[in-house]
DNA sequence: ACTAATTGGATAAAGAATATCCATAATGGA
DNA sequence: TCCATTATGGATATTCTTTATCCAATTAGT
């Protein structure tokens, strides 16, 4: 009953990419440093995004990613399904079939509970289609103006900044 | 995104314990007999349910468990708590903090997505806190008039059921 | 065409869920 | 009191999912 990394990972590269400067695609590598996550790793969590239409990709040189269409359009629900695949809560064995022989009650068992838990599964749904990344972005940062900066290069000052908080 | 296996077993432990003769617990063995997994395991799901307070088990002869309350009064939700612990969606490792390193905002970060996340647990919870075994069954055998049998004894004339069924 | 930068896909390692075995403790009946 | 029956708890095996790594395919610039 809960999600993996993967879902807060995928948040945290929306938002960087959210803020790119949007001419240029910021590179899985620079990503994974960020994150601290092995650079083949990021990719294969980058692949996922891309394949739900979350991200698009470039390989070659100068390559890497970007948000394939507004923060706004992007749900919560697409990055959960992106990471997870479809939500469904039931993992629905046939294990009241092998239980019980009676043909009868138990496909009405069958369906009574893949109905119960798959209004569960819709509350989730329509909840989560309705929170954007948009939303999470305004609030977080406390304006709907989006600084953008190229986090390919602002690695190395942003080092610089964590050093001089530590020295405090 | 998927409750376990666990649950699904627990519904069908609990079906049986409520159609169970009030007077005898029914045997742990018996009941993995029935769901086809070993002893020991079933043991292990069936303390669950004890801890929870969902059922009561007595040691010894004649022994074995019970419900500890009323179908009514038993939820979806203290099924799902009893195998899994509480709803909690969000794993929360605290990776904003790691991947940007301005306090202010991570913090804001983490403190939105925690209640994004929360607010879904809730849903969930509210829902399910609100279907009963007791729903279940009445929905599932058409009737709100348990059949009560002693599933101890019962269950040679239900592999002859069985065997008749697959002859066909 | 060559080289450097990057993604894509197969594969391995780690971890969690699932299931089993075995030793111990509790209970009721002979 | 002794024995058969049943739950409890700890250690361990097994299977599945998540996490991570390595190498091959693709692209851009020269």
């Amino acid at each position: 009953m809960q999600l993996t990394k993967g879902v807060e990972q995928a948040l945290c590269i929306i938002v960087l990419l959210a803020t790119q400067e949007s001419s240029a695609p910021l590179a899985s590598d620079e990503i994974s440093k960020r994150l601290g996550v092995s650079p083949s790793y990021m990719k294969k969590i980058i692949r996922k995004l891309v394949v739900q239409g979350i991200a698009v990709s470039v390989s070659g040189n100068n390559g890497g990613v970007s948000l394939a269409k507004p923060a706004a359009d992007i749900t919560m629900l697409d990055v959960i399904e992106a990471m997870e695949g479809p939500i469904q809560m039931y993992p629905d064995t046939g294990l009241i079939g092998l239980a019980f022989h009676d043909k009868q009650y138990t496909e009405k068992g069958q369906k009574l509970l893949r109905s119960v838990f798959s209004q569960g599964d819709r509350l989730l749904i329509e909840y989560f289609s309705k929170v954007t990344a948009a939303d999470l972005l305004k609030e977080g940062l406390g304006t709907s103006n989006l600084p953008t900066l190229n986090w390919n290069r602002e690695t190395l000052s942003d080092v610089i900044d964590k050093e001089r908080d530590d020295d405090k």
